[in-house]
DNA sequence: ATAAAATATTTTGGATCCAAAATACAGAAC
DNA sequence: GTTCTGTATTTTGGATCCAAAATATTTTAT
């Protein structure tokens, strides 16, 4: 549906600099957001007139994506977004719990306490609060980024967050809503807070992979 | 120089679907042996003039290798090569260190004796033969890559593969050749194909985890 | 009615064109 | 000689155009 990627593109238009990274930012929204279906093929000239560009940026924009894994272009054929399969959400988990369990190794003993304090409103966050898919991958996002962006380490924070938003587009369509896991994942955070709080980076790291781990115990028993 | 460059890809010209992937493929190639420098201007008129193509599949591929991480592009000032310091080799090693641990972890049980038959004759080279940087790379890229392809992981291979390129423009340049680290990172990969040959993967990863350890050592020592 | 073949339409990949920004250059002022 | 300013050139970003391939549609034959 390329009505909504209008409307949340016309939010940032000309705030950027090229057209380019217009077009790049919104699908990149809009690719988080589940607008789109793995697997889904994406049109260059319906998308061109959503956004009111020509195709150019479009293909620009597309060909980062593809750089990134977001999206898969056949040639002649054309784009579709990266399809997510049973074995590629264990490749994509198994990465994951690596180069995040990195990124808070790194960060935790780098954070001041004004990092840590941005990290105290989400160990608040009552279960009952959270509804949607989406709610929980925002806030999830937010907790995540705001955990590791301390490590300063920007490829790593870059890919982290590819691999996350990978998974994600799959989560919004066939993720079924469990206010269980909802309930031990924020626990799991506040457990991670704790530990943060303590400079205790290697409690911290066991903690994130035991967190990714029954995230992806969850995902393969109930989304595939 | 764009001379050689045009050389190596005449080669492959006409065996690929589109420009743009014999443009890509190209690009990479040249990247990878080191044609450009780091921070290197790469200018799309030149280029396209290399390659007989319009400036068309030259944009295309360029969005791709921004969004590998290979080149970063600053809008309406151009396209440079991605520019490695200190801390960035800190960083890149981090992630190679663990991805590759992972992918070793992964590919070690999976291996047929075919795929362990690959690995041996890299062990038989002698140390002497190997007289350059550029000989040296590609020796051992071809033994990691051999290495690591039984787990079976693309996502995995194509991020571990970006990492380490991104090194290697690096390296080729300012890359001191030193005789006895060359040496022992023969020793090294002699230990981790025992190690295969055993299906021993808690060895190999621990091997190949000290293998990046000592090459990160001996790069920051003599190359930055 | 179904399958195959021919035709029409859509869509991608590539080339060319143009405008605006950045860079290089030249000349003037101090 | 150096610095500042105004001009010329280069180069990127975007739009449009075109051809070839793929897809959809219609026609024809069985």
């Amino acid at each position: 549906m390329y009505s909504n990627l209008h409307d949340l593109a016309e939010a940032k238009r000309g705030a950027l600099m090229t057209l380019e990274s217009f077009v790049l930012e919104s699908l990149r929204e809009a690719l988080a957001q589940g607008f789109f279906l793995p697997g889904e093929e994406i049109n260059e000239k319906e998308l061109s007139q959503a956004l009111k560009t020509s195709r150019m940026p479009i293909r620009q924009a597309i060909a980062v994506l593809e750089g990134e894994g977001l999206l898969v272009r056949i040639p002649r054929r054309g784009t579709f977004v990266t399809e997510v399969n049973a074995e590629i959400v264990e490749e994509i988990y198994a990465m994951r719990i690596e180069l995040e369990a990195l990124a808070v190794r790194r960060a935790v003993p780098r954070m001041t306490d004004a990092d840590i304090a941005r990290l105290i409103p989400f160990t608040a966050i009552r279960p009952e609060t959270i509804a949607t898919i989406q709610q929980h991958i925002e806030m999830n996002h937010a907790f995540h980024e705001a955990l590791y962006a301390p490590c300063n380490w920007p490829r790593l924070l870059r890919q982290i967050q590819q691999l996350r938003t990978a998974i994600g587009v799959h989560l919004i369509h066939r993720g079924k809503f469990s206010p269980e896991r909802e309930e031990a994942s924020i626990r799991e955070h506040r457990a991670l807070v704790d530990a943060c709080h303590n400079r205790d980076a290697e409690r911290a790291e066991q903690l994130i992979r035991q967190h990714n781990e029954n995230a992806k115990e969850m995902f393969v028993r109930y989304n595939l």
